[in-house]
DNA sequence: CATGAATGAGTCTTCATTCAT
DNA sequence: CATGAATGAAGACTCATTCAT
């Protein structure tokens, strides 16, 4: 009662509209219309009354599934994280290419790929939020940054083995293989407008590029 | 009369004299506060009483030389990226070293130094906010990107024109040469206190193997 | 920038009516707005915004002086405590009067004033939100409760010693004193428009009946 | 027909049984439910989520039976109201006693008890809400105090007209012998943890003070 | 010039209430 | 009848910005 209590005799536009399209999925729907808008603001700058309005939903119910905005963007990471890495990992592991075409081929065809999608916008979140969420960061390193580079450092050692590729300290530093897809999904975020840049070419480039540096020097030959 | 010693010697004794040194510097001063609070806490994050209070001035000061948080935020970009890049510039025009050689030597002392500086904060800012300032985007990509690549694509021409170098697609990607540096500017802001990585030997790699990857066949032996 | 700022152009009523009544004794305002309030509606069913309008300030300036809403609620239950009855006390252990002509004269009126008084609200206050504001409470028993019933406790072992009173139990629970107290500040508040009590009356009875009680019997005679 | 068992024993072994059986008394449960809430967190601060998981029904269950949280509310007094009280009265004018040995007696232990039971936490829900819904405060003005203080003074004037007491202005302010019960409340609620108060002997003291305050001198032999 | 009290629009979050199932 | 997902009004709190002093 009192001011506690809505004093509105008159309700909303249409109540009807409501469970039209209910579904265990809401909190799908709710993570998906955050992510568009976390990646289009970031956090602090996302509201959630507009990723209710995104999400076609009232401005109260993302906290029926999740208990604060950060509970929302903690979800929205995770889902974009999981599982997506997967595929590749095990690609990686079970290909039969030589390691060089698994590189050219495969490789160069998913991080082209990722770089692309919409799911990438999830690095530049987490480069301008991640230092505020800690945990965040560590689940991200730990299922993604840390698997990851383990795969590619197996998979070079796999080249050495099979004499493919020399001795190089590529070994230690495999995030250079990734570096080039860092700068792919800057430019093409801050400065595609300015200046288009070709990124599948400029992933294949550097592919290409590092593959002739560590290729061992006998195979030096099959090349062309 | 500009700089001569204040005439009231009666009323506070050094306060005044501080005060008056302050004040040419004093936007200086509030542009500097402002870019640890931007790089710590984002643009939507900070506060600009925060931004007041690390600058030693009152609240309401700021306002006398930025007259929004935005033109504040502008201002910092600006401050960053001015002049920092020229003298590295100049170098490259004028040196008189191989090109294998500026890289191995200058270039990567340059590139290695400023990923350990505080103003590369700059960097994962523009990352996180750009998109929301176009301006300030055009005049980072201006002032650094474009004119930055431009010289580093000077450079590998060089190199191919003295014969060091053989023709490779690196000159049309010379994003290449600098995608490792995102790489540890972010690894050092996100993953550092998760897993240390030695940026300078990942840098050293990265430019090591590049080299290696577009030398020219025959100048394998000069190299020494 | 963009969602972050208030897009508003054009701005507020009167910028000009600010700073008039400015003192340093703005928070002692909120403070005694937010009684009245707090009084009216209880803890939870008060709205800041009310507070601020009766206080005749913004929405926002409560926040500048006091962090939370509850800050606010005990700052207002520490300024009407503090001091109020420190007087009676004083008066209490300094009287020259017997105990009877003190508990009859001076400690019957304070009574009555109190109970007529604004700020016995607190009262009610606290029996409702006490509860929940723990640190509150505890606060208002030492300084309140603890040595008001102290006191109490005191002046009638003066009265046992001076020969005035028998010994009875009432020295052990001097709440019986205050207890009439407690009937006629909740009467007010809840029934006295249904039925008018005489609360000074009613105090009067009580004290008259209770020092009857406990009265020593040869000073019966001197009563008339 | 209405207490039959369920024909379908295909579904829900005896859960449906368990349905039926409580179906009749769910408003009391829900009564109930909202009872424990309301005394503990106040009118505004009862959650209808948190009173319909205390009385295990889903959430919008209650308002089945109450249109809304203040109609539950007002159910919520009026049945702990009920005739709890008709009892005592009832005893206070068929009693055979002496009005002393009654007070002393039955009136005493029924405070006594009162004070220890749930349903006093009513009185500090209605000092604390009770303002704000008068409609509320009359019905447990009119069935509970009038009543209640009519009684008492039928009481005492029975002790006068019996000799047994003096005429004394107690008979105007019968809430005198009530007054104690609140001090107990509110000391229980608010003061337990810091200082343990013996209610019971407080409750006792003031009967034997208020009783030898009010006796008839003559009365003095006759008592043992 | 410099200050910092004051403003008020905007955002997160809660919860009474409704209603499709 | 019973459920609980969904709604949306309201309130706590923040902070960019202003301006009297």
């Amino acid at each position: 009662m009192s001011k506690t209590q809505p004093k509105s005799e008159l309700k909303g536009p249409d109540r009807s509209a409501r469970k039209r399209v209910r579904k265990d999925d809401r909190p799908q729907e709710i993570v998906a219309a955050a992510f568009e808008e976390f990646a289009s603001h970031g956090y602090a700058g996302t509201r959630l009354e507009d990723v209710a309005a995104r999400a076609k939903v009232s401005k109260g119910l993302p906290y029926l599934y999740f208990k604060t905005k950060e509970e929302l963007f903690k979800a929205v990471v995770r889902s974009v994280i999981t599982s997506h890495f997967d595929t590749i990992r095990n690609e990686m592991e079970s290909t039969t290419l030589s390691v060089e075409d698994f590189l050219k081929g495969p490789f160069l065809k998913f991080v082209q790929e990722l770089v692309c999608s919409r799911r990438v916008l999830i690095v530049r979140l987490l480069i301008a939020e991640g230092h505020k969420h800690p945990e965040l960061t560590a689940f991200y390193f730990d299922n993604v940054v840390a698997r990851g580079l383990e795969t590619l450092r197996a998979l070079i050692d796999r080249g050495v083995a099979r004499g493919e590729f020399r001795e190089t300290a590529l070994r230690d530093y495999p995030q250079l293989l990734i570096a080039p897809m860092l700068m792919a999904v800057i430019w093409r975020a801050l400065f595609e407008h300015h200046h288009h840049l070709d990124t599948d070419a400029l992933l294949k480039t550097h592919i290409d590029l590092m593959v002739d540096a560590v290729r061992a020097p006998q195979s030096k030959g099959d090349v062309s």
